[in-house]
DNA sequence: AAACGTAATGTTATACTATATCAACCCCTC
DNA sequence: GAGGGGTTGATATAGTATAACATTACGTTT
């Protein structure tokens, strides 16, 4: 498993290259790439962390659009659904997805004191849990890992 | 793994020895099983079902207990810490745990439909996250782990 | 027994997260 | 150019959670 997040990149490049991945992945699909929901996937890749969904709107809100909640419940309702994002239930918070165009399981490790999020693949996990929620009877649909503690740079501190 | 939530039990008596074994984790760790506290744990007992802090905070305004949302949260943050409850983030929900006493990462498997809620054990899950997190140098502390799908009964209906 | 410290509770107010509802608009198709 | 489906605009409100401070309870020290 390798966690994306933690270490640094070419920021700039990855905005631009997700931004023609799902350019082209709603094409495909038939799907509405619009204004709103470009721009807000543009704001969680710039932003590069977990967002609630008003700092979202707050962000949508200084280029003009409109500034009213279910503007920003809908387009991140869409970059979810599409896989373009995560949600992050522990933060009730929403970040630009890493590997955007791959069909995956993520898990999230979540830095307590910085709020930093690094995605990393919970394909085993699932599987795993997949297999022994089968004894019980119950039928998996979606999975949530979450794990919460101390990034790298944050064990450093006092 | 053995997942308690979707069979039936004698659910009188599994309340009155789960209390029994609260009151006496709490006199041995010297915390303070309060009215409220306990009152609290009994109720999520009862119900058997996740529940919000505002259900409880209901529940406990029914019995005469002050109703003010601090009271609710104050109560199942003891509860969780203790380890007598455990909060279910996809639902901004709380539950009794089922496996009172031991040290465990519990899973827990969420039907959509009735909203029911199983407890199953993900220690082989947190182990084998806590490996591959260590890769990235992140240290974890608490896991969640959480799956969204069809329970048993709700999987017959149409 | 009185004074003190700490933890728990009571209470008010407010912040934060999310959705229901309905009207207006856009684009596509027939 | 009329109808239909999906998106956006806007208002209102529901649901979740905490800050802040006053008060009470209780064990410890003196």
């Amino acid at each position: 498993m390798s966690a994306i997040g933690f270490e640094h990149h070419d920021h700039a490049s990855c905005i631009v290259s997700t931004l023609a991945r799902a350019e082209a992945h709603c094409a495909e699909k038939k799907l509405k790439f619009t204004p709103v929901r470009r721009r807000s996937l543009e704001i969680l890749l710039r932003e590069h962390r977990a967002l609630g969904a008003y700092d979202l709107l707050a962000a949508l809100g200084k280029d003009g659009h409109s500034a009213q909640p279910p503007v920003a419940y809908r387009a991140l309702d869409f970059l979810v659904s599409a896989g373009f994002a995560h949600k992050i239930e522990r933060l009730n918070a929403y970040i630009a997805c890493s590997h955007l165009g791959h069909d995956h399981t993520p898990a999230f490790l979540i830095c307590r004191d910085c709020r930093a999020v690094a995605e990393a693949d919970a394909t085993a996990v699932e599987t795993r849990l997949s297999v022994a929620a089968q004894d019980a009877g119950f039928q998996i649909e979606r999975t949530v890992v979450e794990a919460e503690g101390l990034c790298p740079s944050c064990q450093e501190k006092p």
